[in-house]
DNA sequence: TGCATTATTGACAGGTCGCCAATACGCTGC
DNA sequence: GCAGCGTATTGGCGACCTGTCAATAATGCA
């Protein structure tokens, strides 16, 4: 008995106490608001006392951040391979590749795109600018419109179609007024659009 | 001389305090997230002590509601009269509505609907749908879609490109990626295209 | 001019966050 | 097995922010 006592301080690999105190707050700050998830609760809830956050995280808003750049770091597309057919075809291949991700995280990926959460820090914001442009060239590329001329308008563009992706990720996962099916189709159906028509309004003639 | 001495305090009429603190929480909010915004600087740039912001507001979150509501309270749309035409048409004059009310307020609104602010404050959250709602439901009307079936996948699909809207608000406020002829164009395709193709699709053949 | 009304203030209590020295857990060599 | 040590972990301190409320002093009126 007296051998195996449970010691009231556990002892955890870094990295390992590192990985879980992330999960915790991966699952609080998907359905608390930031505000609202104190690191009071958050230790708590992870079984450490509150000064271990800080330590392994420095503040309660840089943990955020590392919560954010996870939520928002897209996977590889489509095994890499870049589809080829139509321009229907291939923005079908790109919605479905957005799609998945944002199904992956569900609840947690709309708090943090949807809602922003910490307010409009600017840090948040240029994380969430870089994940934006970092997806909108993934999809310019999957489409074969990279580069080119006027990529600054263009990628503009597409960060603007970022900003529909997320609304209709939260009208679909949080609010179930639409079936993924139904949100497929509208966001193929708009980008469809952007290229063929829109692009060449506003970039010039497209080479 | 000791017959105009300034007072130490300043007694105002009610309606007028009130509205010159929400002046200043206006400003104050436009450019700080809502968390870097402390209630003591807003009095301090007020002028006034920081209790009576409680008095007047309640809740610093209360006084945030305020602000978002009016942010959020679009004007009346073109004097009221519904455009005729094509479709094309129609939606350019609902676009430049929009575009119009974006313009009036400008940094504040795209920091209180682009990152909401709180958090995702569910009390927000309603004010920023119900606003949404609202502003589908007169570009709906603008567009002489409104009413019929499935208005409830229609007017979430409207919601959807409110955060198109929103999105492209900030390239062209903030970002100044864009300029507002850009996002005019790119508005109203996307718009045309949504009630042209889209919503016959999802909604079934539309009477 | 003196009084009553009430807009305005200042201080108090509760709560959260970042920091840091003290603590004890678990591995290592003997 | 057992003592020793590195370090993961803890608990408390100080600073800041927020909401509340009785006290205070402007301002209109008799």
């Amino acid at each position: 008995m007296s051998t195996t006592e449970t010691p009231r301080r556990r002892r955890l690999d870094p990295d390992e106490r590192r990985e879980q105190i992330l999960r915790c707050a991966i699952a609080m700050f998907g359905d608390r608001p930031y505000s609202a998830v104190s690191t009071s609760d958050l230790a708590k809830e992870a079984g450490v006392a509150r000064g271990l956050i800080n330590h392994y995280f420095g503040t309660k808003r840089d943990l955020y951040l590392v919560v954010v750049r996870q939520m928002v770091t897209l996977g590889p597309a489509g095994s890499g391979k870049l589809p080829t057919g139509s321009i229907r075809n291939r923005a079908e291949v790109g919605v479905d590749w957005l799609l998945n991700a944002i199904e992956e995280y569900g609840k947690t990926w709309v708090a943090v795109t949807g809602s922003e959460g910490i307010g409009d820090d600017p840090e948040v914001q240029r994380i969430l600018d870089e994940a934006d442009t970092a997806a909108a060239e993934r999809v310019l590329e999957l489409l074969g419109v990279a580069g080119a001329d006027h990529s600054a308008e263009l990628r503009a563009m597409v960060r603007t179609y970022g900003g529909m992706v997320k609304a209709a990720g939260r009208e679909w996962i949080t609010r179930g007024s639409l079936t993924r099916e139904q949100v497929r189709i509208l966001l193929v159906d708009v980008l469809v659009t952007l290229v063929r028509d829109t692009f060449p309004q506003v970039g010039g003639p497209v080479a």
